[in-house]
DNA sequence: ACCCTATGTATCC
DNA sequence: TGGATACCCTAGGG
């Protein structure tokens, strides 16, 4: 264990006058009354040195000599003790004379970094412009292009109106249904049955699939045989809406029945098991070409992989499409054009790609980015434009494929830093939107919301870079990295930490008596209940083969928040 | 109210 | 090229 930095908290320990002769241990605090640097004798080594600061013998002496040990014979007459909070030092920057951190729900930056919000210096997130400009914190970047004709036409005559003719969207903004505990470790992914409405895939870290009735609250399954590592994408089959495929961080992609459960692998890049890191391979982007019957698969090493549905297997050889060595993160097909596909990943580019001409230099376009590129995603009606998550803190739209892809048309700055306990934050667009413009993704950093620190889901239009709506519960108070809106319903799943829940608008009805607002906040009744696991199992159907989470730790538990329709109100607006 | 720990990416040498 | 190391708003468990 790595001694622990910098204890600050000086104490100042005051001898009372009267026993100047019991202490037999303490001659060190008797000098601190006099002088108020000496303090005791772990605060000051603490001062020294904070960069190797770890020595051992520091460490022993720490723990042999607690601040406030007093002889246990006399209780009544103890020192006082005073902590000198002052000699706290920034956990960020080691500074003396400011600290970085909490204050109750609001985060203090530490001021001699860049924002942590925009990333520029000279300012802190409180005071960034992306913040405070607008509403909640995200804000237009400028657009870099000089605008064209086109554009100017676009922009004079056609955009007001644009905004005038379509009606606001509907944002699912409450919580609803329940809060299911369903993996044991972090979501990674979440996909909607394409034909049943209220069944949700997900997948996590571990590589459990779960597959959720979120009406019917209690029918859920989890396999733990598909992969044995992080879920990195789940698509439907094309025809058979009964089979998914899926790919994961074990190196494989499968195509798995949803009533057993069983994988029928398709791509194994590990078929000797682990030799060790640096020959484990990993499959994390991956979609599917219905149209050609073929599913895009992309691993740690910058190849491409393609499997023929027809037959399950692999077709053609691995195709470098990035930089070799990189994880190639994100595939996406485009929702018109059967011809092409983005990818995106770790060498900082995202790229689009035509199928046709793969073997010699496919390539359509690069998008470079100043970092790692976590997610590119065609829009999905006309499959136009672009949307990309990077690393950078910025959302990047690009309005139009078959432009000057060089540089996006926008760059909306929005705080989804990187975090390596956290799934990557991936910017996605509302597939209901007929304008397409909206896009969802979860907020890194918390606001405060009536004195709770809370991280919201942030709706995005990303036309403008305006907010749209964010939405949070006050019962949900981890980050929420995975989000999905649904296909067809005015419905959002959410997952966060191993936690999976789903949103719906709050009725338009309630919405009219803003007078009562406040008053039935303070009403609102939130019934959280834990329910074993085999009771779930009695009231589900069959217990399945790979149901049974044998090693694992709270998976036992169900919990579940239930709302009541009528009383309820989101914690937002 | 701490403390510990899992472990991805960038940066430095 | 590769190992060592640092790292701001984690989440959950002890």
């Amino acid at each position: 264990m790595a001694a622990r930095p910098q204890r600050a908290v000086r104490k100042l320990v005051v001898q009372r006058d009267s026993e100047s002769e019991e202490s037999s241990d303490e001659e060190i605090e008797n000098d601190a009354i006099e002088e108020e640097e000496a303090v005791n004798e772990e605060e000051e080594e603490d001062y020294g040195d904070d960069a190797d600061g770890d020595g051992e013998g520091e460490q022993e002496d720490n723990a042999a000599t607690p601040s406030s040990s007093v002889p246990n014979g006399k209780k009544k007459k103890e020192p006082i003790t005073i902590s000198l909070k002052t000699a706290k030092l920034c956990k960020v920057c080691k500074a003396k004379d400011h600290q970085a951190g909490f204050v109750g729900s609001v985060y203090v930056d530490c001021p001699n970094k860049p924002c942590f919000l925009c990333k520029q210096p000279g300012h802190t997130t409180a005071t960034c412009p992306h913040r405070i400009a607008s509403e909640h914190g995200v804000t237009p970047a400028p657009r870099r292009q000089s605008l064209g004709m086109i554009d100017f036409v676009h922009e004079r005559q056609l955009r007001s109106q644009i905004q005038k003719m379509m009606p606001p969207p509907v944002v699912p903004n409450r919580v609803d249904c329940a809060i299911i505990k369903l993996h044991s470790r972090r979501v990674t992914n979440l996909e909607f049955h394409p034909t049943k409405d209220n069944i949700l895939i997900s997948g996590d870290k571990k590589g459990q699939v779960g597959i959720w009735d979120y009406e019917k609250v209690y029918e859920k399954t989890v396999y733990n045989s598909i992969h044995t590592c992080i879920v990195g994408s789940i698509r439907f089959h094309p025809t058979n809406t009964e089979m998914i495929y899926s790919c994961g961080a074990d190196g494989t992609v499968s195509c798995s029945d949803l009533e057993t459960g069983l994988p029928n692998r398709a791509i194994d890049l590990n078929p000797d098991g682990w030799n060790g890191p640096s020959t484990w391979r990993m499959i994390y982007g991956m979609d599917i070409n219905g149209t050609r019957n073929v599913v895009l698969a992309s691993d740690n090493t910058g190849f491409l992989h393609q499997v023929d549905i027809r037959t399950n297997s692999r077709i053609g050889k691995p195709l470098l499409i990035h930089k070799k060595g990189s994880k190639v993160v994100g595939l996406h097909c485009n929702p018109v054009d059967p011809d092409l596909f983005i990818s995106c990943g770790n060498d900082h580019m995202a790229r689009i790609w035509d199928m046709r001409f793969l073997d010699a230099e496919g390539q359509l376009a690069e998008l470079p980015h100043p970092r790692v590129v976590n997610s590119a995603f065609f829009s999905p009606k006309s499959g136009n434009k672009i949307l990309t998550t990077c690393q950078d803190n910025r959302l990047r739209v690009y309005d139009c494929i078959f432009s000057n892809l060089a540089e996006p048309s926008r760059e909306i700055v929005h705080s989804h830093d990187f975090n390596r306990y956290l799934t990557c934050f991936r910017a996605e667009w509302d597939p209901k939107d007929p304008s397409e413009n909206l896009a969802v993704i979860g907020r890194y950093i918390s606001d405060d919301f009536n004195g709770i620190a809370l991280h919201p889901i942030d709706f995005i239009d990303v036309s403008t870079g305006q907010l749209v709506a964010e939405v949070v519960d006050k019962n949900i108070t981890t980050i929420t990295p995975v989000n999905k809106l649904h296909p067809r319903l005015d419905v959002l799943a959410s997952g966060s930490s191993r936690s999976l829940y789903i949103w719906r608008p709050k009725d338009e009805m309630e919405d009219d008596d803003k007078g009562l607002e406040a008053e039935e906040e303070i009403k609102r009744k939130v019934t959280i209940f834990t329910v074993p696991d085999h009771a779930a199992a009695k009231k589900g159907k069959d217990k399945r083969k790979f149901d049974e989470d044998e090693d694992d730790d709270d998976d036992d538990d169900m919990l579940c928040q239930k709302s009541s329709k009528k009383k309820e109100r989101s914690v937002m607006d």
